[in-house]
DNA sequence: TTGAAAGCGCTACCAC
DNA sequence: GTGGTAGCGCTTTCAA
């Protein structure tokens, strides 16, 4: 473990000066030809290579990012995250993964604290509805996916309403009336407005939606789960289930398994994002799927725009993506 | 977004030297109660955080440390990954995550370029079985999972060949003599051990492997999917298969899915790994297990040990890890 | 085309 | 207990 060898290392191993030596690196100077060739040369065999601390500090830029999410194990915020790293490293930045286990508390900690300022700027899916934290926040930032409708701030998300408006729709024009949904918390816009597009497809086709089937929990697999189990034990069931997220959607999936009754038959779903259980369940689950990748894809180029003309202070981006329905078999033709 | 403040500014406002100012945000040194206070005082409301590249630039230690995985699809990679963050949080250390894709070209890159050197130290899941490179990387290092019995480096693994041995085992004493496995390369120790256990028990118990039932491809889903095909669309099929990850162990069971053919009953499955689709199928998948998200705990612990006392040369510790069978009811009784 | 030197924000050592 | 100051490794004027 030698000690990785400085610019003035290799300046004094040329006897050049250092100036000269970061003009080669930096490219942007002109150097003779002559003195770029040997100052390269000694890069290479000295293996040279910059203190990424000590270029932060005075070009004022780290060259990483951050997203921070609420968790790695919801198979949705994985890919957001994977489409963000994508865009961060083909622009040359590095982009550091932090969950905040969905606690708001951990996810300001970071901001607030040295990690959160030493990045040159911010992806989050944020835990909390309330976002005016973040206006004090001196970085670049955009939300993806949640971002409670507050224009002020980039972000990316998509048609909630619409996901969940069509996928009701669909199965009551299966012939569905007894339609129960299991979804988050409506402090979240995510979960509002997936809740309001249920409402309203119910409402639009005259079904009064019914009060003990509407499942408000957290986006967990357990309380997807256990409400399933609750609602397949009424005495007067519903015949169909809308699982606003895909956590929860599992927690159906395996509710039913569990219960032993025939999913498509007894039972009809339709579940908001694809998930791996959905595609392998018999019969496969009808789902509401959007550019989940895409999404971090949009998120990063939006903010690395950000970081690169800080100067241009144009009014924040609402990007907002369509949604769409998936049909296989798990929703029963009712008549 | 104002400019964040200096560790100058609060001396500044507080006619304080920058010296009192460090003193009290780095604890060690004795400062009145009253200074103290007062700069306390200051900083909250200056909300003043050190700027971290010029901390790590004096103290040569960033506080971050890099998971080099090959990817974060596979739940095992996730897994140990969780298990490091949680240590190195819990240690005021960050981690930053990096996925090679597999690719060691993109491995390598990463330790040699700025990234890698302004780290403190790696864990890393190589891609490739050469692990030459790394004894030039100046920074502590400890391999997860594979690490091909390479013992001048620190690490973490399973015991591999005693997994897919039991697994065979457990296989046989149900009756079964027609056994496939199907694994990835032998060139990583993952591969090597694997199979070799395999191997073992079949002989163990007197019976010939049949070469048209070893399939040593990718460790991926694809193929898994495919040499299940292959293999149960053979005259004379095996009666089980040995899933070495559980990447193929989710592809055997699409596989067998779409053939419409019945898992514990037709085809008999024992998979490395445990993996949701493998406790959701029916019947359920008899794995073998092994503490993934403690492998990464043991392995971020002994990486900052190692961060944390420079000095101590001691030996390379090198931790395997137990395994364990779980029986479900994938594998069939004969006879 | 090259070099000298200032300065980025901070810590640590040496005075007082 | 507190202040002054030299550096850490680098970029960026400004001169030469």
């Amino acid at each position: 473990m030698k000690k990785a060898p400085t610019i003035t290392d290799v300046a004094r191993m040329l006897n050049l000066s250092v100036s000269t030596v970061s003009r080669v690196m930096n490219g942007r100077d002109r150097v003779s030809d002559e003195t770029r060739k040997k100052v390269l040369d000694a890069v290479k065999k000295m293996n040279y290579v910059p203190n990424y601390a000590a270029v932060s500090i005075v070009k004022k830029q780290s060259k990483v990012i951050v997203a921070l999410v609420p968790d790695l194990n919801t198979p949705f915020f994985l890919s957001v995250v994977q489409g963000i790293e994508e865009i961060a490293k083909s622009q040359g930045f590095f982009t550091m993964v932090f969950s905040s286990n969905g606690s708001s508390l951990e996810e300001h900690a970071f901001i607030n604290g040295t990690m959160g300022r030493s990045v040159d700027g911010a992806i989050v899916i944020p835990s909390t509805p309330d976002l005016s934290f973040y206006t004090d926040y001196s970085k670049p930032i955009v939300f993806v996916d949640r971002f409670n409708n507050d224009y002020s701030f980039d972000s990316v998300s998509v048609d909630n309403f619409r996901g969940s408006y069509i996928a009701v729709e669909h199965m009551i024009k299966m012939g569905h009336k007894k339609i129960a949904i299991i979804t988050g918390p409506k402090e979240l816009n995510v979960g509002q407005e997936r809740y309001w597009g249920f409402d309203q497809a119910m409402r639009e086709y005259d079904i009064k939606p019914d009060d003990k089937y509407i499942r408000i929990c957290d986006w967990t697999e357990s309380d997807g789960y256990n409400n399933t189990k609750d609602l397949l034990n009424m005495e007067d069931p519903p015949t169909a289930i809308f699982a606003a997220n895909e956590n929860i959607c599992r927690g159906i999936l395996k509710a039913i398994h569990n219960l032993d009754i025939e999913l498509g038959k007894d039972i009809s779903l339709v579940g908001f994002d694809d998930n791996e259980l959905a595609k392998f369940s018999n019969p496969k689950v009808t789902v509401i799927s959007r550019a989940t990748n895409e999404m971090g894809k949009i998120g990063a180029s939006l903010l690395l725009e950000k970081i690169n003309n800080k100067e241009s202070h144009s009014i924040p981006q609402g990007i907002c993506l369509p949604v769409k329905l998936i049909i296989r078999g798990s929703v029963k033709k009712l008549n």
